[in-house]
DNA sequence: CCTAGCATGTAACCAGTTACATGATTCA
DNA sequence: TGAATCATGTAACTGGTTACATGCTAGG
């Protein structure tokens, strides 16, 4: 399970609260792994039972008491051995968008090619993404945090949404012209 | 939830037991959509509870009734229905190989180097199998079945799995240039 | 006035994995 | 002799989503 483990990727930068966590995960790791809140608090709760964690409480007015979880030496620790594992195989992953391009003989025509056509709209529209925003949100966290070493990996996986992007792009343009040619 | 909808598109193409399809996931859509059989039971019972398919039992000796599964018209339709939806914006999915990366910075050089031509090994076997069993399962079973309107999309998503792969190996490769240049 | 953001969480439910159960046949 | 294939399933558990609950502040 790897919710617990980009936690304390995050909160081995420096101390969090559960809703700055998720914060991070929406402006970074979104494509990679995203939790909801309410899955957030209680893994949080469990890995300080487990002491990879410890929390302090911050009071405020108004609003809820923050909660900022720190990680310890037994949580780092369980972040390398994570971090340092060699995976035998491939994981195959779940990817409903092209599920439905293996099915989709069973519709007609020309509704596929819309079907693909609304996708390279989407796609070129995440491609701009990764290449504004992403970058210059990696740009601010570095000025922020000074975490140079860590950047290099984040620029790297940024970089990997790019040329994932480019070539979904250019393959659906491949698929639209087979639709094409041999429906 | 797409597992009812891989399991509709298989019994699309002809009536089969929960064996069959597994066999067909395993070889055909495995990088799309899995499941396990313990899954693929009872998800098949409810379908059948909701009138998308019908079961006809098949008697053997020494192993339990075959079990076929037929596509009912209600079950077509639902196919139609979810293979005509179109998404408001990319479902982002879960990869924790490249999350690994994007935390790497906690590892030391050399071994984030080890891990990442490891990596590359992976890849190079998955596009060797994209090039040679993927491409001639799908021609063995447009033999078998003559469905090759279906087999130009079966193609489509395998030649996907091909520029994946071939993308995936190209990042690797500057990742690790990367990594030995700037850490 | 209403929406978004801040800040915490719980409860019910659905999806998916792991382990268990049965039992015959074939192949190395 | 032991593993793999055939063929069905159930039970317990873990991971993840949706809905609910509270309540203040700032901005259009």
């Amino acid at each position: 399970m790897s919710l617990k483990h980009t936690l304390l990727g995050f909160l081995n930068y420096g101390p969090q609260t559960g809703y700055d966590l998720k914060k991070h995960m929406d402006n970074s790791t979104q494509f990679l792994w995203h939790a909801r809140l309410s899955q957030i608090y209680p893994a949080l709760k469990r890995m300080e039972e487990d002491a990879w964690v410890e929390s302090t409480a911050a009071p405020q007015e108004g609003k809820p008491d923050k909660k900022f979880y720190m990680i310890t030496d037994k949580g780092r620790r369980a972040l390398i051995e994570w971090l340092d594992q060699f995976p035998g195989e491939i994981a195959p992953d779940k990817k409903p968008e092209l599920l439905r391009v293996f099915f989709a003989g069973a519709l007609d025509k020309e509704n596929i090619l819309t079907h693909l056509r609304h996708q390279v709209a989407l796609h070129r529209t995440q491609l701009q993404k990764y290449q504004t925003e992403a970058q210059s949100y990696i740009a601010e966290i570095v000025i922020q945090t000074g975490l140079e070493r860590e950047s290099v990996f984040w620029e790297l996986t940024r970089q990997f949404g790019e040329e994932y992007e480019r070539m979904y792009i250019a393959w659906l343009e491949q698929a639209i012209q087979t639709t094409q040619d041999k429906l």
